[in-house]
DNA sequence: CTGAAAGCGCTTACAG
DNA sequence: CTGAAAGCGCTTACAG
């Protein structure tokens, strides 16, 4: 009769692409194929088979093309934290280009911890990924083996290594904080203090580049190192504590804008001059700066461009195309307003 | 020979089903249930193959199950924006509660766009997730009768609504902005301004709640509408022009903190006194409102606390367990500090 | 409580 | 350039 076969027990109701292929006159095969773009089906099957996808309004299944392929139109992004801006930003840009490429975006908060972020990649890898986006270089043995013999191609974000052939696009931590400290000493300041929370790599690269730009004038007691996480509230109670402690002290640099926010707010609490008395600047140039008394001086760092361009590398690692660079940096820029 | 059965050709390597259920000497499908926690397994042979799992180290696969059973392990979380802390923290929230609970989510971002949402459902249902969340109760019909029709549950997020059936959990936007203006008329304001940027559904709840509060003293004159992303340095520029326009105003409700926070920056720059010549107060609690001179008052809304209880709602659903209710109102809290 | 069979909707590998 | 067959690794529906 005209009840549906009674061979296809659990049909969805969904169009199939046996539905497409046999509306549009062709094999499955070769809808599939002319589906996904291979180059080996004639022009004009190919445009019968689109006529017949649009006719029925036929979705491919992801799941089943992901048991066949063994690989999914899902890409994982793991990054540290929700909670800081600049994580958020770059998250925003990758999706929206990875989502424009066809991809879906996993994401994967780590909180800072390589156990954590192990754990995570185990499960996310079961998915079949069809490609990563991870956060630096600093990871477990066993992450990293873990990517390596996923077969699953990756690309790290925020970081740059030139000693390895490993996909990367970002920036110099270590150079940025030394063009900071640089300009700071440029302009005359001479004990500059280096306050930091969180305490994670890049952040450390930061300190290194703040070390390497003072040289021989580097004094260890003006490092004030917070592992807590960064807020405006640590901000003010470090800003308070980096002039009770080292009271000569004629500059702070702040390796994240809302520690600096923060100071700026406490500095203006207890009536102290910035930048005549101190100067303040911070990192990454996070929204409010410009909105600050005096506006922060700070390091613009490229997060949404790295999203982007992270985004459109993995794209064509996961296309097998050929990439111009393995690496890419793409700098940062000092931006000089009245805290400094 | 030794060399693996020529039938399998295209064998991931990974452990499968069929090798636990050898390992345990049970049927693939009797393994399956003991696996899924179907109670109509024997103890014996649970523990069997829970040994089995063990052993072999074996994770199911996330896209046969989703072919097989058409229901994936994924839940689509649909938020406005990225870039508005108060979503990213309620995403953060149920994204841990989600994972603690065997799902993985999906992020959609809409950007405040029913057309763009709808496209994301379209896109998104593809993948036959095992729940949704979606933000408030505004969308298209067709959105509306793609969740509806999907079979999928669903838990709105940020608003109640009594006269439905359907899951949501929230707080009452008008309740909220009612409360904070009635805290203003207790204190003696009485040319009370309501700026509001954005002007999504919520806001204009709010803004409805400032309306009722004040009945008849509610002058059309003193609401300042900017259909802008709401930001820090908005916040400043809508600042100067309610003084501007309305010079006999004495209390300013921003609809968000990001708003009255760059008010009160606009208001040190320009010398104006807060609370004396004009109160400022704010919306959601965000970060900084503490550190802000002075101190901002505003409405703590429990966006975390939202974000744990949808996805405890949505699991169980997705589990169809009884629910104890269909709708959870979390309420809001005035955190008074000195800005009023 | 347990299982043999069939099927989910695609793509791979092999032919021609 | 195109296709018939087989298979990806699970779960559903039917029996007993």
């Amino acid at each position: 009769m005209n009840a549906p076969s009674s061979k296809r027990r659990r049909a969805t109701g969904r169009a199939t692409l046996q539905d497409v292929a046999a509306a549009a006159g062709v094999s499955p095969i070769t809808a599939s194929r002319a589906l996904r773009g291979e180059r080996s089906v004639a022009a004009e099957l190919v445009e019968r088979v689109t006529a017949a996808v649009a006719q029925l309004g036929y979705v491919p299944d992801p799941a089943a093309r992901a048991l066949a392929s063994a690989r999914s139109n899902q890409v994982v992004v793991l990054i540290p934290l929700l909670s800081n801006a600049l994580f958020v930003d770059l998250l925003d840009a990758a999706q929206r280009t990875l989502l424009a490429a066809g991809y879906q975006s996993l994401i994967g908060v780590t909180h800072y911890d390589p156990e954590e972020e192990e754990a995570l990649l185990r499960t996310y890898l079961m998915n079949r990924p069809a490609g990563l986006l991870v956060t630096g270089f600093d990871r477990t043995d066993a992450a990293r083996a873990l990517l390596q013999g996923s077969g699953v191609p990756y690309v790290h974000v925020m970081e740059n290594r030139a000693d390895t052939a490993l996909h990367s696009v970002g920036f110099s931590q270590q150079a940025a904080g030394q063009a900071m400290t640089a300009e700071l000493v440029r302009r005359g300041y001479r004990r500059i203090a280096f306050a930091a929370a969180q305490l994670d790599p890049r952040t450390l690269q930061r300190a290194e580049g703040y070390r390497a730009a003072l040289g021989a004038a580097h004094d260890p007691a003006l490092e004030f190192m917070d592992a807590a996480p960064s807020s405006l509230a640590l901000g003010a109670v470090m800003f308070e504590r980096v002039l009770r402690e080292a009271p000569d002290v004629d500059a702070i640099f702040f390796n994240n804008d809302d520690l600096a926010q923060g100071a700026l707010l406490q500095a203006l609490r207890q009536g102290v001059k910035v930048p005549e008395r101190v100067a303040v600047v911070g990192f990454n140039d996070l929204t409010g700066g410009d909105q600050m008394l005096p506006p922060l001086s700070t390091v613009r760092t490229p997060r949404r461009e790295i999203g982007l361009e992270a985004a459109r590398m993995l794209v064509a690692l996961m296309r097998r195309e050929a990439l111009p660079e393995a690496s890419m940096d793409l700098g940062f820029e000092l931006v000089l307003r009245e805290s400094c």
